[in-house]
DNA sequence: TTCTCATTTCAATAGTACTAGAATTATAGG
DNA sequence: CCTATAATTCTAGTACTATTGAAATGAGAA
């Protein structure tokens, strides 16, 4: 990924909505959400909503595809593989004892933010 | 983390030279880079460094410390985890087999794009 | 103390992004 | 074909953010 890009895309998120948008697409999965149920959840108008999808979607954060008369959004779960890497790139000149916990803490953790599974 | 302080973060990387400022202190690691050779590196004025300098430090995402005449700027890798970690958060509804792989890549990669290590 | 260097603060200007509402396009059903 | 629904596009107004250069601050050296 290219700095412009990266920049595009953290851009994309430094907006309330917008994160809100991605946070609920992210929790979502493969599945997606529609544009009007998007609307509903993040409490904006349609053509708001609308307009900061394009900008998402330009970004490569979110894809969209036609379903019926709805159209569904889906988190572009390569678009953010991409977006960490950048970040992460080339860090502590290599001295991965530094950076692996960080990677190690953001792992996956299903509706809880303590390490301390109780599912 | 909140989510109007990742906001916050998301903004701060979303500006070229912030960016170009927060991977100069990344690759850097914990020895930091001074106030003035941040400027000379990104090639913007003292004044403007300055100013995003405080901006990142609002965020959360660099720290600062005073070495005889210069102030050293530092990453803030807990800041960087901490929002990494919000980004992902109930990623997929818990499914990890989808989101492990994203942050597998991002792994720490001594200065190479490649997987193929040749240091 | 006085001088000098490194960095920050300040004030003004210019550029960019956000929001709301009305009109438009696209799909499904009677 | 005509109506209803889902979403997007367009336009205009408002607000926020970045940049610049000059002046001020703070720390060390003579």
């Amino acid at each position: 990924m290219k700095q412009s890009q990266a920049r595009e895309c953290f851009a994309a998120l430094s907006q309330e909505t917008r994160l809100s948008i991605v946070r609920l697409l992210v929790k979502a999965g493969e599945a997606g959400v529609a544009a009007g149920a998007i609307a509903d959840d993040v409490e904006a108008s349609p053509s708001n909503v609308s307009f900061h999808l394009k900008e998402l979607e330009r970004a490569g954060l979110v894809t969209q595809r036609r379903e019926a008369r709805s159209i569904i959004y889906a988190a572009d779960f390569s678009g953010l593989q991409s977006l960490i890497e950048f970040l992460m790139k080339d860090c502590c000149g290599g001295r991965s004892e530094i950076c692996a916990p960080i990677l190690a803490a953001a792992a996956c953790k299903p509706a809880s933010k303590r390490s301390r599974a109780h599912a």
